[in-house]
DNA sequence: CCGCACTTTGCACTCACTGCAATAATGGAA
DNA sequence: TTCCATTATTGCAGTGAGTGCAAAGTGCGG
């Protein structure tokens, strides 16, 4: 029998764990709702009294009620993952290293996600494209993080291009954005199919695909 | 009142060069006074009295306040263009085919564009990537209607993918995402730049480089 | 048990946005 | 020109998101 102390699995004190909770609450209340009634059906004051809480409370959680249905964006990958794909040199394709650098991306995820809530903005940003986009949006910070790393990278690949800053930026910027596309279609297939399989295996299967298209080219 | 007279550039009524001018009347209120203060920082009463419209006015002519400072997304391609893209067959390669579709859609402006009110939007969202991104989810349509439309190219190329539905659907919103891709990194070089140049040369130059980076894969 | 820090909440306020109905402007036809 | 149907503008009243502030509640260390 796998004796786990409770402090090992939930950090923190009651604060902490309270606060987790009262977030998920609110996340349930709000998705669940949308569900049933589209997201401009609700309003925030049914979602804080779903969710066992005050209106006020509600924006102490959440900026907007567009972000709590959202959720958490990914978290910039953390610094091994970041020197590793930097430094993976040409001895792994950049595309490679890429896929890589979104897969640790994913896999640390910033809190244990709930199953249940996960499964519900899944179905409900595949059937609000519209939030889904916005979801994609809120992701400019990482993004423009994601800029900041692959330009180290290129660097590193090509040190004559550290000379050529417009070169490189733009370069730079280029590959980012051709990820994101990635991360795009490999959440779009995930949703799409409604969540069989891991995030990551779609990732993969992304990358695949995108491998056979160059290779095509 | 200044009675303009009607020029051949303008067709249509006193009624639809009203409306134009108000249209645009609005954009130069938000965007000066976005950029004098932030967006956030301006209410729709004084875009409107700035105007000289109503409040209730303003809303006639765009839906939220951030409709107006983003502007008209361009349009769906016309219909000879896709055609064309469609049955451009494996003569002309994928890449080069998407890049002269895109080019159409920029090309074929829904309206002509005023310079100042360009020039003013075009500096505000650079300062404020946050209305950028706002700008690209709102290309959502727009990209749904690309991929339909790369999946007809896809199965005139390879009718075999046509047995394949799943597959063919993965590929060209694959696709697809990639060229919206380039078509957020050409708007960032455009708009980094100040605009020097033409918006359809700066794509130009992206899909030069993705060739380039595809290449050296 | 006490006091400190943090959290929740109520309240008052601003502002985006909407529906409706009254009014004004326009375009076309007699 | 004059009259009428259409369409555009506006005021008004109302909903609901989001914020700052201060008071009341709650967990935590001593």
């Amino acid at each position: 029998m796998t004796v786990v102390t409770p402090s090992d699995t939930v950090q923190g004190g009651v604060r902490e764990r309270k606060r987790i909770a009262t977030r998920n609450a609110i996340q349930r209340a709000v998705l669940t709702l949308a569900l049933e009634r589209g997201f401009d059906g609700v309003t925030v004051e049914e979602i804080s009294h779903d969710a066992g809480v005050s209106p006020r409370t509600f924006f102490n959680y959440f900026p907007t009620k567009e972000a709590a249905v959202i959720g958490d964006v990914p978290a910039t990958p953390t610094e091994p993952a970041i020197e590793r794909f930097i430094h993976a040199g040409p001895r792994q394709s950049l595309l490679d290293g890429i896929r890589d650098l979104l897969l640790s991306s994913i896999d640390d995820a910033p809190n244990p996600h709930e199953a249940d809530i996960e499964t519900m903005r899944r179905t409900l940003l595949r059937e609000h494209p519209y939030l889904f986009t916005l979801r994609m949006a809120n992701m400019r910070q990482l993004e423009q993080e994601l800029v900041e790393i692959v330009e180290q990278r290129l660097v590193r690949d090509d040190p004559a291009l550290s000379h050529d800053k417009e070169r490189l930026h733009s370069r730079a910027r280029l590959v980012a954005f051709l990820a994101f596309a990635a991360i795009k279609h490999a959440w779009s297939c995930w949703a799409e199919h409604g969540g069989r399989g891991a995030l990551d295996d779609r990732l993969v299967e992304t990358f695949d695909e995108l491998e056979s298209l160059i290779q095509s080219h």
